[in-house]
Parts: C-alpha cells; sequence; structure tokens
DNA sequence: TCAACTAGTTTACTTTTAGTAACCACCCTA
DNA sequence: TAGGGTGGTTACTAAAAGTAAACTAGTTGA
C-alpha cells in the first residue's frame, strides 16, 4: 500500500482518496452560510445599526423583495441576523444584526478588502 | 429632501435609495470568485503542491468531474491556478496554486476558522 | 488481451436558485 | 378616494448548477 498526498493505492493496484472531503468540509459549510447571493451585503448593511425591511430591499437595489424576504429568513435560522417588529398598526419592522453576526464582519471586511486590492 | 441612514424620500413623498447597490459590490463580486460550490476547496487542496485532476476529483470526494473540470476553468480564468501539462504520451496535467490564488488562501483559513469556532 | 489508469467530454436529466410581476391587507395623508 | 407607504406572499418562468453514467482516445502492467 503506497501513497502520496492523501492518495493511496491498494494491493490491487486499485487508488483511493484516503481523506476524501467526503461531506461538506468547514469552508464548504462556510459558504453555504455566508455565500448565498446577497447574504453578506444584507449583513454589511445591517453592520451600522437596524434597518427597515423595505429600506434593506431598496438598498440592494437588484434584489427583489422575494429574494431579501427568503435570505432574511435563512440568515435568521442561522442565527445572523434578528427580525423586530417595532410596532404594530402602522407595521413597523426592523432587521439587526446579531453579536454572532458581528462575528462574521471581520472576514467580509477581508473578502472586500482582497477584491478591492486585486481590482476583482 | 429629508434622509435617513442612505434613504432619501423627495418633495412628492417618494422613497428612495441614495446608495442602492446597483450591481455587484465588492462582497457579491469576490463570491462570484470564491464563492461557487468546491471552488474554494479545490483551492485549499492546492496549497501544499500541485496535484494531478484525478487525485483531485478523489480528493474532493463528492464532486463529479464535471464540476471539477468546470471550476478548474473558472479558476483558470480568474488567474488562481494554473494548468500544467507534466507530460503526454502518458498524459499527466497538474493543477498548481498561482500567487494570486495564494492571497486568497487567508482569507478561507478566516472562513474555515469562524465555521470551526461556531461549529457550523 | 484484459483491466485499470490518464484527463477529460458528452449526454440526459434533476434540482436549486433567481427573478418578475401581481397581489393582500392594512395604514396615512392630501 | 387616490396614491403612497408598511411587510410581505403567491404563482409562474428562466437560468444556473449539479448529478451519474457513458464515452473518447490513448497508456501501462499482469
Amino acid at each position: 500500500m503506497s501513497t502520496s498526498v492523501g492518495i493511496a493505492t491498494d494491493d490491487k493496484g486499485r487508488k483511493q482518496a484516503l481523506e476524501p472531503c467526503l461531506e461538506p468540509c468547514p469552508i464548504e459549510r462556510g459558504m453555504r452560510v455566508l455565500g448565498g447571493k446577497w447574504k453578506g451585503s444584507i449583513l454589511w448593511h445591517l453592520k451600522d445599526g437596524p434597518v427597515r425591511f423595505n429600506d434593506l430591499a431598496r438598498q440592494l437595489g437588484g434584489a427583489s423583495k422575494k429574494m431579501v424576504t427568503q435570505r432574511l429568513r435563512e440568515m435568521e435560522e442561522t442565527g445572523l441576523v434578528i427580525r423586530e417588529v417595532v410596532s404594530d398598526r402602522p407595521i413597523a419592522v426592523t432587521y439587526e444584526i446579531t453579536d454572532f453576526g458581528r462575528t462574521a464582519l471581520g472576514f467580509l471586511e477581508e473578502l472586500k478588502d482582497w477584491v478591492e486590492q486585486h481590482q476583482i
């Protein structure tokens, strides 16, 4: 049984990976949580304080209300943001970044810097 | 004309965003380059040295050859990896991370750490 | 000669995501 | 009462992403 860079060859000469990324490795999992279209931008827009639904949708420009709703629901589930009903009758809702959400801002910033530094 | 958090109200009472993310802001652009399924993992697997196509596909476990090919082509185009034909007759090809590709590893590592620290 | 390897490509789908546009129900103001 | 606002939902379509499995075309070792 010889090996090289994580690939083993068995006694019949068949090759196989020693440590295949069988299922989502950390990087894939992270991308699933933060990588969806608009998710990063939404989090980024919330960093300076709570924002109301329609304002958020307007600021995201290209995103439809449906997209914004969907992404916000997913982000609520993962605990990145919280939805708060500020008043009934005139209904008003704000979305706020959670402490957990804030822990992700650091590397969103790094991503942003990387993109800007390399003209991507 | 009153304003609040990037939203303006014009003289007829209509609201509009002042700085809508009209098109891909840095975070979206970065996600487009690094966020595709498997892209992060591919780059990560290449960080210790060149890897051959089939070995890479095996290590990625879940990914089909078609996906691996597609992602590698995209990553070649963005300059994250280079394809090198090591020999014809037995054909052998390796993929190697570029210097530019390496500049993205820092942020992938931060993503990985973030995921592991928060049990995502 | 057979089986397994190399690096892919091609086909034929299925699934997921993204997106539009219209609509609901209610509120407020001129 | 019309037109704007609030925060969504529904229905439907189009496009992208992903899959397995077969196939090309040649090489290598038993």
